[in-house]
RNA sequence: GGUCCGGUAGCUCAGUGAAUAGAGCAACUGCCUUCUAAGCAGUAGGUCAUUGGUUUGAAUCCAAUCCGGAUCACCA
């Protein structure tokens, strides 16, 4: 249990003892003390006034004089400031909490729930590379991932690719016009850009048309409608819907090389699904929902044949489920492949990382799937993200100002090599290992850049300055790492080193005190991230536990500490350090050195 | 127009009922003969969009207003 929670209960109980009054343990607010008072945990006293009918000052010191009585093994001092009782815990909690706990390495990973839950991430458009927009989601969607294992459940990974639709037929359509039989290894161009760059050019062109149209007297959207190239897609969509082997063919081998762009990317980022949906498979599974939910009068169908949900008694709008031509939209193929995952997976939870743009489409994806009494609705939980925009505004692939997920990691990896070289203290590392460190630097920060702000939040990306590799960023913290990591290679190669036999004395420096206390309340933070669906809380804690260290590390000696015992607690402080920064960036997907 | 989200230091962001609102960047001052200076210590920088309310206590909750964004498609 944590001290915090310690804290809670033993006041609860000299509550009821003393007072026979029961409070709500949530009423009891356990906070860390203010660092301009003496002490190291404050009960706040206000909430419960009333209930003792007591002033703050004698509560104070009625519970002050009884925890410090009771429990005076625990408590050392308490000091009542207005309604606050600060109390300070004795420095033998703190160096038996990190004798008990330095060599753990699972330290703050929870028991096994039980419960399952599935994380949707990632889905791209086969028809353009990934950007940073991507790369938020992605990240997010893994680090939420390995939050939710640590804390206990059982994680499926999932992705759908949206590899069908007009969309892709654009980008064949304009291969097939304009690329000449050119493939990616003839261009020595990635797939993914490749096809991409046929996308884009699909959209040039029939610009052209458009405005061609336009000048003879068009509207904007008939000309759109009637622009040839925007028929010959929709042409094609619907032979591709036939299966029409020509059409199905050049879609097949489009999409192989998308993928195998993507795949290089994905595992560059570190990006891995247990199971890839295909829209093009999972398409038409709303259909038989439609017949059901018609049955069921949860839709209504028009005269026109087209079938709708009423949702205005929810606050919401009218909402097509089926074209009048029989054809499914998008978020009937949502419910057809909600109903999909939960036959396959029998998850408690659901969560779907897509950005904050589609709200309203999850909350409709939500409502139906409840209204149709589908096992699973109630697991469905959309996390929600803002877009990363530049200080000019959104990202626009017509206007080019997209930041290309590859080019963006490796600009992030040259600049950590350059640094690196700057610094000059890698010698010894062979060229691979080199390579990996520059990776781990540049992936790792772009990973903390996009997860140390709140998900919900939109954020901006300003590409003229490149991402810090200083102050709030993760090399601060995989410095800090490389740092404590030098500091133990060197005492085992002395052969000193950490001895479980030894003593660590009994009184700490603040420092010491503060860099334990920090320690200690990691696993209320995974909680806490889980309970959110928040990697930046993680962002914040292992930032904030690197900075008390370097200060730490600036105003205390390991290696020439004052005693033996000293020395052994710094050891130990170190290794729990070490394995918190570790397990906790590892949970933002982030890798951290050895050696920098 | 309806709904939802946001507005905190020059910039990027923490803080969502508790003590005198915090970090990083940028600026300025110090600190490497010392376990890694990608660091540390410090200075300066604030009408928490505005107004009113609830409360012992409000950046945080409520109401109204202003500003920015998303969304309300037979696109996905």
């Amino acid at each position: 249990m944590n001290i915090s929670d310690k804290i809670r209960e033993i006041v609860l109980e000299i509550i009821l003892e003393n007072y026979q009054t029961t409070i709500e343990p949530k009423e009891i607010l356990v906070n860390e003390t203010n660092p301009e008072f003496e002490g190291d945990y404050t009960v706040v006293l206000f909430p419960f006034l009333k209930k003792l009918k007591k002033s703050p000052e004698i509560l104070g010191k009625e519970l002050g004089e009884i925890v410090s009585s009771k429990y005076a093994d625990l408590f050392l001092a308490y000091h009542v400031i207005k309604g606050f009782l600060n109390l300070t815990i004795r420095d033998h909690f703190w160096i038996d909490f990190l004798k008990k706990r330095y060599n753990k390495k699972n330290f703050g990973q929870k028991e096994r729930t039980g419960q399952k839950v599935m994380v949707e991430y990632s889905s791209p458009n086969t028809n353009k590379p990934l950007h940073l927009g991507h790369l938020r989601n992605n990240f997010l969607g893994w680090s939420i991932a390995a939050i939710y294992q640590a804390n206990g459940y059982e994680v499926v990974k999932t992705c759908i690719a949206n590899d069908r639709g007009i969309h892709i037929c654009k980008s064949m359509l304009a291969w097939k016009l304009f690329a000449d039989g050119a493939t990616p290894e003839s261009a020595g161009i990635k797939g993914d850009h490749f096809v991409g760059h046929y996308y884009v050019l699909f959209g040039e062109e029939c610009k052209k048309q458009v405005n061609a149209l336009m000048s003879e007297g068009m509207t904007e959207e008939e000309a759109e409608k009637n622009a040839p190239l925007m028929k010959e897609a929709q042409q094609m969509l619907v032979d591709w819907e036939a299966g029409k082997p020509e059409v199905i063919g050049l879609w097949k081998k489009m999409n192989s090389w998308v993928y195998a762009g993507f795949d290089e990317t994905y595992k560059r980022i570190g990006s891995d699904f247990d199971k890839i949906y295909y829209e093009s498979e999972t398409y038409l599974l709303g259909k038989e929902l439609v017949k059901e939910g018609l049955e069921k009068n949860v839709f209504f169908r028009k005269e026109d044949g087209s079938v709708w949900i009423d949702l205005t008694e929810d606050g919401l709008d009218q909402k097509i489920v089926q074209r009048k031509d029989g054809t499914s939209v998008y978020i009937t193929q949502d419910i057809g492949l909600a109903v999909e995952k939960y036959k396959q997976y029998r998850a408690d939870l659901s969560i779907y990382v897509v950005a904050d743009e589609q709200n309203y489409h999850f909350k409709v994806l939500k409502l139906i799937c409840q209204k149709l009494k589908i096992p699973s609705a109630d697991g469905i939980f959309h996390l929600s993200y803002g877009l990363v925009e530049l200080p000019s505004g959104r990202m626009k692939t017509r206007e080019g100002t997209v930041v290309d997920a590859d080019d963006l990691l490796d600009e992030m990896a040259m600049e950590a090599e350059k640094k690196t070289k700057e610094q000059g203290k890698t010698e010894g590392l062979s060229n691979e290992e080199l390579a990996s460190l520059y990776e781990m630097i540049g992936l790792g920060g772009t990973k903390f850049f996009l997860l140390r702000v709140d998900p919900k939040k939109k954020m901006i990306f300003n590409p003229e300055e490149s991402i810090d590799l200083h102050g709030y960023t993760a090399t601060f913290i995989q410095y800090a790492h490389a740092r404590i990591k030098s500091i133990l290679r060197k005492e085992k190669e002395s052969g000193s080193g950490l001895n479980i036999e030894t003593n660590t004395g009994d009184s700490l420096f603040p420092l010491e005190k503060a860099m334990i206390l920090n320690l200690e309340k990691y696993p209320l933070v995974i909680e806490q991230a889980c309970a959110e669906m928040n990697p930046s809380v993680i962002a914040n804690y292992t930032f904030n536990l690197a900075r008390t260290f370097n200060s730490f590390y600036d105003k205390h000696s390991v290696s020439k500490a004052e005693t033996a015992d000293k020395k052994q607690l710094r050891l130990q402080l170190c290794e729990l350090t070490a394995t918190v920064i570790k397990s906790s960036m590892q949970l933002l997907g982030i890798n951290v050195p050895e050696r920098m």
